[in-house]
DNA sequence: ATAGGGGTATTCACGGCTGAATAGGATCGA
DNA sequence: TCGATCCTATTCAGCCGTGAATACCCCTAT
């Protein structure tokens, strides 16, 4: 890892098309900007330029890793916007959590909680990173799992317990499977992305290697609407599942997990009025409600 | 914007907490780690670190700004791994759509395009920001707007269109406005995040500056959940009004917007046959489904 | 053919960045 | 109180990366 200055000067190439017109553009020689790209080809390993009889252009393998410096500069830009931008906090809170909790839990209790509470102006930001609150885009997080960071402070709320469920025109189609091995004769809807790696959805690609995958997506809501469609079964958190409809569990205890659910915020945080109130309340409700849930 | 270099140098220095440690992480000499953080504070114009008896510590600035360096490192590990990482390209297509259109158009047509095309999987990512063609995190973006970036091509699909709306309940409580005007004495869901600068957004926020905001969130269909709890009045396109019981549309022609849909991939990719058997069904479907609207 | 305008590669003097050395401040424990 | 041990700031010789100059390659228009 050195030198990240080179990267701009990749960047300045690639959008270019040449040693020349780059040095114009960065303001230094062209020597200079030869020089630095060779380098950072024998440090990547790799060719990113072609030479052509016209300047450099991008190799396949060049323009994959030009479009990730690109983000690279984007992000330097943002710096210096952070820079620049004066210093605010608001009176606004913003909590993050991801899609499910935020629509069968949190969504409900914030009207709710805007009646006691109408001078605080909560923002709920729909997220399964769990990156935010690190990056201050969110001050109070609600997330399956402990803080695994020791700036983050947090309290267990109690427990989720996830099943696996299919529709019954799935279902009346399909038939019910009764063992987990039956799974692999059956249809799943897997989740990707940033919630690819919980460990009720791991459980399920484990113990179903060979199920056919008919849909797979990074929202839990679509994937409900896959659900609801009959296309295959799917895990699911009882929160969500009890308000569908014509959808019923199947494998029982066979599939079973739990998992604890927490509210966390920064250290730094957790003593401002507005932030603790916030916390307060919803840690309480959200706490009482899971203790309602059908297990 | 100068020298991407300088950051690595404020990243090590605020993990470590001491030039002289940070020095030894970075295998340079302490003076060195020192001269480029005072020639990056002044080049931000911004003092970064509070200098301390034992070392260097963030001043406030410094704390949100090395955030966004960290996320800058992140990404230049990326590009690393993306240089390193062979050269892979799956037989699976990525579709990435907002959340409102995977739920009401895409996620329908997609258990459709599978019995037509076994032999194809795709993959749907919910994403409302634009970067993850470039990103390669998908292959198939279905967007509002037209390509913004020239790597990319696509088509028009057709227009959604706009509406405000409100469930019964809230409007037999508040009454239903009639001028846009009369919205300053309503009370509005908002769109925060990556949908906070979308068209229709920011005319509701422009035209109703007084409105009170009940709710407000990243994730269209937890706004939707605020919206059948009655809590608010809420944008929305026509293709997810039309699903939702007891939601009626207020202020008619007043509040009317019309937007572009777009199919859009990366040039490269657009002759791959697995590619355009999807950008086929889909562009075609969408563009029929979207006829079919009300306006 | 040939001149001219695009580009890259190479050379070499030089200026600016680097690092070793050193001075000096703060804190801690004997 | 004093030495030990952290740390930063400053100095200055030396070296490395820089840029002007140049050779040369390729293409195109005359």
């Amino acid at each position: 890892m050195s030198n990240w200055d080179d990267y701009r000067f990749v960047l300045a190439v690639a959008e270019t098309g040449s040693l020349t017109s780059a040095a114009r553009q960065l303001k230094v020689s062209q020597p200079t900007v030869g020089r630095r790209i060779t380098e950072i080809e024998q440090r990547l390993e790799a060719r990113l330029f072609e030479r052509v009889p016209d300047g450099y252009r991008l190799t396949d393998a060049g323009t994959r890793i030009a479009s990730q410096v690109r983000l690279m500069g984007l992000q330097a830009e943002r710096i210096e916007m952070t820079a620049r931008a004066p210093e605010t906090r608001s009176d606004r809170v913003c909590l993050t959590a991801s899609e499910g909790i935020a629509h069968a839990i949190v969504t409900p209790l914030l009207s709710q909680f805007r009646i006691e509470n109408p001078e605080v102006e909560v923002d709920l930001l729909i997220s399964n990173r769990s990156a935010d609150l690190l990056r201050r885009e969110a001050d109070i997080a609600i997330r399956i799992g402990a803080p695994g960071n020791d700036t983050l402070i947090g309290r267990r709320l109690g427990q989720a317990h996830f099943g696996l469920f299919g529709h019954d025109s799935y279902l009346a189609r399909r038939g019910m499977p009764l063992m987990p091995d039956d799974l692999n004769a059956h249809t799943i809807i897997e989740s990707t992305g940033d919630i690819a790696g919980l460990p009720q959805v791991v459980w399920l690609r484990e113990n179903a290697p060979k199920a056919e995958i008919a849909y797979s997506s990074n929202s839990i809501l679509n994937q409900m609407q896959a659900l609801s469609m009959g296309v295959g079964l799917m895990t699911l958190p009882t929160y969500l599942a009890e308000d569908m409809s014509r959808v019923r569990r199947v494998l029982g205890d066979h599939y079973n997990r739990d998992v604890d659910i927490w509210i966390l915020t920064e250290k730094r945080l957790k003593d401002e009025p507005v932030i603790r109130s916030v916390l307060d309340f919803m840690g309480n409700e959200i706490q009482s409600a899971l203790k309602r849930l059908p297990v």
